[in-house]
DNA sequence: CAACATACGGAACCGTGTTCCGTTTACCAA
DNA sequence: TTGGTAAACGGAACACGGTTCCGTATGTTG
């Protein structure tokens, strides 16, 4: 048994474009029932093919996630300076976090469900921002001693309800964070 | 009817003492039947004098809440500057936030019974951090700006998780975010 | 001490994540 | 074409936590 059945395979794709569209409207947080309902599948099909909510997320974004993993590098390449690198990465991890109503808010979630999103985005983007950070460390241009881990913990926590009050602009809030980290 | 009965005040007066020590313990995310049971008092009781989580959440932590928001003139009165002023009293609603377990990401949880935990919070301190801000940046010392309810969102977050991972210190991360307020 | 308002206890309800299992169905071989 | 079988499905049921409700118990007052 290699291939999986097509009624299977043609489930999970449906349920991928569905989660994707009830996290744009509901945001991350809608019940599973309500995809579920959406999709015209039973819950036990959503579990099947994603054992947590976690997972279920995890593989919507997944595309997304590689992308900015991606651009880490290509920004240190490109950009004038280390620094600017570094600012210009985070903006695209903060852009994906507060499109994305109540992300960031699972992402530091304490549910031992959330364990396995959170591993996933340190797993794929702390090395890349291990990368920017020592580089501009290198130059001279921030604090030797910042670490990637807190540095991402930081600012996916300042990206926590960003949307619910105009009055409240995460990246605003981030810009000074980095601004803060220069020497 | 001006008095309560002496069973009510007692139980109120119970509750307050055991759901301090509980929030000590698990966290202020403990569920209502836990402190109940060790209040040896039924869920009804507890509904009774705090008619939400959060109410018994505010009155658990109001004399704290009041001294953070007391302290505010009386650094501002004894600093060498504003700036030094704004820094302690960040530090000591900071202190305050991580030494409650949980506290920081129910303070902006989008769940509406925590909507007056919210509100009380920036009821009492919004003025206070506002006149600090003010005072640094009447003195040039920082950017003129940054609003309090915007400050107070972006260290309140900062805080969430601070002690589930000794890798992350929610107090640096807030040092960075005010050293990147300045002009 | 009687009568009544107040307060109590905890069962029940609701919403949400997750599990379980009887039923249905896609696939393959005869 | 048609069985047989393993895979997949649907949704009821369970776990759990906040909140509500109401019959019962009790402090208080005259």
């Amino acid at each position: 048994m290699v291939e999986k059945r097509a009624d299977a395979r043609r489930n999970q794709a449906t349920l991928l474009e569905v989660a994707a569209a009830a996290f744009v409207e509901s945001g991350v947080n809608v019940p599973v029932r309500d995809i579920a309902a959406r999709a015209g599948v039973g819950v036990g099909t959503i579990y099947r093919h994603f054992p947590t909510r976690a997972d279920l997320i995890v593989a919507v974004y997944h595309h997304q996630i590689e992308a900015c993993a991606a651009a880490g590098p290509a920004l240190l390449a490109g950009s004038a300076t280390p620094h600017a690198a570094l600012a210009e990465w985070i903006g695209l991890f903060v852009d994906f976090l507060v499109t994305k109503h109540g992300l960031a808010g699972a992402f530091h979630s304490d549910d031992a469900a959330f364990q396995k999103l959170h591993s996933y985005f340190l797993d794929r983007l702390l090395p890349v921002c291990a990368d920017l950070l020592a580089a501009a460390a290198a130059a001279g241009e921030i604090r030797p001693d910042v670490g990637a881990l807190e540095l991402m913990r930081g600012v996916g926590n300042l990206c926590i309800g960003d949307g619910d009050d105009s009055r409240y602009d995460a990246r605003r809030m981030v810009g000074f964070l980095i601004a803060g980290l220069r020497t």
